[in-house]
DNA sequence: AACGTGCTTTGATCTATGTCATGACCCCTT
DNA sequence: AAGGGGTCATGACATAGATCAAAGCACGTT
């Protein structure tokens, strides 16, 4: 029962500093939100909230992967968000979650106690405007990822989602060419099957069918590097 | 070639004017907003704007339903929302369209001018601050609709499908409950199927099922009668 | 009244994906 | 080394929904 530790408390050198809510920020309003916020870390695989349950606190995910997601009377999952590094949770305005939220790897959250957050949104506009913009690009994100759920094969469901940890890995990493880039996936199969609107064994049968086809290469059952990210593309359907 | 007509152009008595991204503002503000402000009608079935073609820009639904949707090279089709009377239409931000928009029914919208109205979201917190909350509302409601896609039945979704515009008659008849609410259906059979990821065959059918399990009385091929709103919950799977 | 067009329904058949079942692999504990 | 839990791969089979095809219906136009 390893807690993972996350030491820095100052935004100063903060990974995220500059793409989370707080972007917009000068060191005065960087110092209003020093006060109301603390951290919490969660191990991979244990919930962070449940749908329903009071929730007093908006964060920033600092590091790691959490996923909001809902389940349904007969226990369908269905994954509706993957939150990256400087992604936003939290619901401004409600007392109580909306999603269940579970962290998928080790994760590390910047909180802010959420009615003095509130206020900040009122008094401070570079708070709300970069909330805002960080809102509609998410809520962009969720459309497009309707295409894949609605409308993609099963093996264009599994590119497209490797895409979207290619970019990721190869964004971090500064590199403009994502050929050739190697990752581990953070997810599980079933939780991969989740967010795809898929089986397990699909997911499974899809990942040895593009094994099989070149357009991946696993070093183990995590670990996958993308030898031509253009063939990753055009199986992703887009 | 009939362009509806809308002539009430004073925000004092707009149909919206208390749920739309107006909606608390002042007298002084929505004198601004009223300076920048023009009004659009489209016909059923008309493209409002092509994604990738310059948007000028932003608009509040008054009367009828817009589509959002994305295709795909091969010609699939996926619908990412549906745009409703007070519902925001627009990328504040960004110069083009993202998706396409196509007026479903009839409809209206109250423009307003892109680059004036991003710089009232730098200076007027009620309409930000409104902005938000709309965005935020629009974004869970697109991870609700996520769960329809990726893990209901045909069956689940068509009834998914009526429930929202069960729904919507409702509040616009302001009867509390909606048993026995008899409405149009909005959308061609494909137009649903390219909501709900079905073809319209599949739709077709599920729509005959659901009338002969008199879960929806049929009137004519557009005109829907619900007898039993809790009936249509269950179908719906939640 | 006849015709054409867009929308819808329904039938027959096919197939991608789900379901069920088994075994392999890996890591941790004893 | 043996056992056990979590994860993953794969085979055999079932089925929901897609695809292909035909025809019905509601219209507006000639």
């Amino acid at each position: 029962m390893n807690i993972p530790a996350f030491n820095n408390k100052d935004c100063g050198s903060c990974p995220i500093r500059h793409q989370a809510v707080c972007s917009r920020c000068e060191q005065d309003e960087l110092a209003v939100l020093d006060s109301i916020k603390f951290y919490r870390s969660f191990e991979a695989g244990q919930p962070v909230i449940w749908a329903g349950d009071p929730l007093d606190f908006v964060a920033s995910v600092v590091v790691g992967v959490a996923s909001l997601s809902q389940t349904m009377e007969d226990g369908r999952v269905q994954v509706t968000g993957l939150l990256l590094p400087s992604d936003f949770l939290g619901w401004p305005g409600r007392s109580a979650a909306v999603y269940d939220v579970t962290a998928v790897s080790d994760l590390t959250l910047c909180c802010f106690r959420r009615h003095p957050f509130e206020e900040l949104l009122e008094s401070t506009p570079n708070i709300g405007q970069r909330l805002l913009q960080m809102t509609m690009d998410e809520l962009d994100a969720a459309r497009d990822w309707m295409v894949v759920l609605g409308r993609k094969t099963a093996r264009e469901k599994i590119a497209s989602l490797i895409t979207i940890f290619v970019r990721r890995e190869a964004h971090l990493q500064k590199v403009e060419t994502p050929d050739g880039t190697s990752f581990d996936l953070p997810l599980t199969r079933e939780a991969m099957a989740n967010y795809l609107g898929l089986t397990l064994e699909t997911v499974s049968r899809q990942i040895s069918a593009l094994k099989r086809d070149k357009v991946i290469l696993l070093k183990s059952k995590r670990r996958i590097m993308v030898p031509d990210f253009s063939k990753l593309l055009v199986e992703s359907g887009d």
